[in-house]
DNA sequence: GAAGTCCTACTTGTCAGGCAACTTGGTTAT
DNA sequence: ATAACCAAGTTGCCTGACAAGTAGGACTTC
């Protein structure tokens, strides 16, 4: 079986090249919603490997939801909405397009939770942001790049908008985000760009929310990630 | 090891169950990043459980990218923000309020993505979309409820977006809405309602992307997914 | 005494074989 | 013809083992 490498360069286990094998069959089609797969045993064999870890290949399909299993029956593919997973493989982590892409999804997504948020937000919920806030101008006054406090001032007003899953998406994305321009450029600690500017930007977010305006919520928001990619930018291959 | 049921009411494997505990053992916070897991040895022995299930279930976290492994070292959790899946597990199906959340979410993913291709569609996007909206009419016609042509109506807009994440992301939505709807309620074929009235909506929405109205079509197709969501409370439990 | 090298115990990756639980389809008995 | 039954096949899980790689201590050498 072929043995391709993953984006650090290491080898995948067999399992993992497998499952990958087997979800590529899926997604092309080629196995039919519905339609059973090969026992273990002929897996196995045909792709010479053990049954343990074909075991564990179809345990990751499963895993997804995109297959299931029925003891003794076999493994059949699951009907297309199934899959319980949405997978972020990001081919290039220093292409610009992509990053690009990427943060223009969490763009929709932040800048909508943000406009929620200023609509449901309790006065707790208020509170707790403008804390954030506080928290974060305090780090800049230390000289401070203030990214964790960044992170928490954005984790209150998607917490603020009481869809569990608009919360669990937004982290999500977000998280992805620095993860990959803190590992495609190791060097830098100030993701945000300047902390004051980032911090301005806070500041007309709150106050939208504090006004309950859920138009300028959502601009505010738009501007702030608008702004947050232009200076992620200047980190990317062009 | 404790063995919960799933939401079918099955038994879930127990790599299955152990998989759940280890996440939660991550998410809490009890298992910082960078730490260590135990070996496999000592979670086969504490969970009761023997090596290849506790393989197969750290197998499972290093597919989401929660643990990363080195062989001969051991597993260490991975930060956060290097998980390159978003996983969307539904407690109750039937519940309104779920729902509600998740289709809360579904249209800021879509009403954007209609956005944006209304801005960037070419001539061949936009016949490729007027193309979906003709084939979902002559369903009608034929008396049809015309889901298939439905989805891939909504499926033309989001490939016009040229962000393969919106596409993805949508269509993983969009899926999950429509599987839970045939599951929950397993009567009904017509999931978006009146054709007719399905088929308005999606004119108004085709003109704006035709018009290169991000406003417009952004309005129309929140409009819709509004509709849609109130067209599928009526199958919901209070 | 300090530095470098080697070796051993440990951990993960993989394999083989086997038994139990369950499904399915055909066979047999009524 | 119908119903009960059985046997082959499949998944779920286990034990035991070996190979490959890591890490830390012991040993040698300077």
């Amino acid at each position: 079986m072929a043995q391709p490498r993953d984006i650090i360069g290491r080898a995948p286990s067999l399992a993992e090249t497998l499952a990958h094998r087997l979800r590529e069959e899926i997604a092309s089609g080629r196995l039919q919603p519905g339609e059973r797969l090969p026992t273990e045993h002929q897996m196995a064999e045909t792709y010479g490997v053990s049954r343990p870890i074909v075991r564990e290949a179809v345990g990751r399909l499963k895993h997804d939801g995109l297959v299931t299993t029925r003891q003794g029956a076999g493994a059949f593919v699951a009907e297309p909405g199934a899959a319980s997973t949405f997978r972020l493989d990001i081919a290039d982590l220093s292409d610009k397009v992509e990053m690009r892409a990427i943060v223009e999804l969490l763009m929709a997504v932040e800048a909508t939770a943000t406009a929620h948020a200023a609509v449901r937000r309790s006065d707790e919920d208020l509170a707790r942001i403008g804390a954030q806030l506080d928290a974060m101008q305090d780090a800049i006054d230390r000289g401070e790049p203030g990214v964790d406090e960044d992170m928490a001032f954005h984790r209150a007003i998607v917490e603020a908008t009481g869809n569990p899953y608009f919360r669990d998406l937004s982290q999500f994305l977000d998280h992805r985000v620095r993860y990959f321009i803190r590992t495609a450029r190791a060097n830098t600690a100030r993701l945000g760009g300047l902390p004051q500017a980032v911090q301005r930007e806070h500041e007309a977010i709150f106050g939208a929310i504090g006004k309950k305006d859920p138009v300028a919520a959502r601009a505010a928001a738009e501007e702030h990630l608008r702004n947050a990619a232009a200076r992620l930018a200047v980190y990317l291959t062009p």
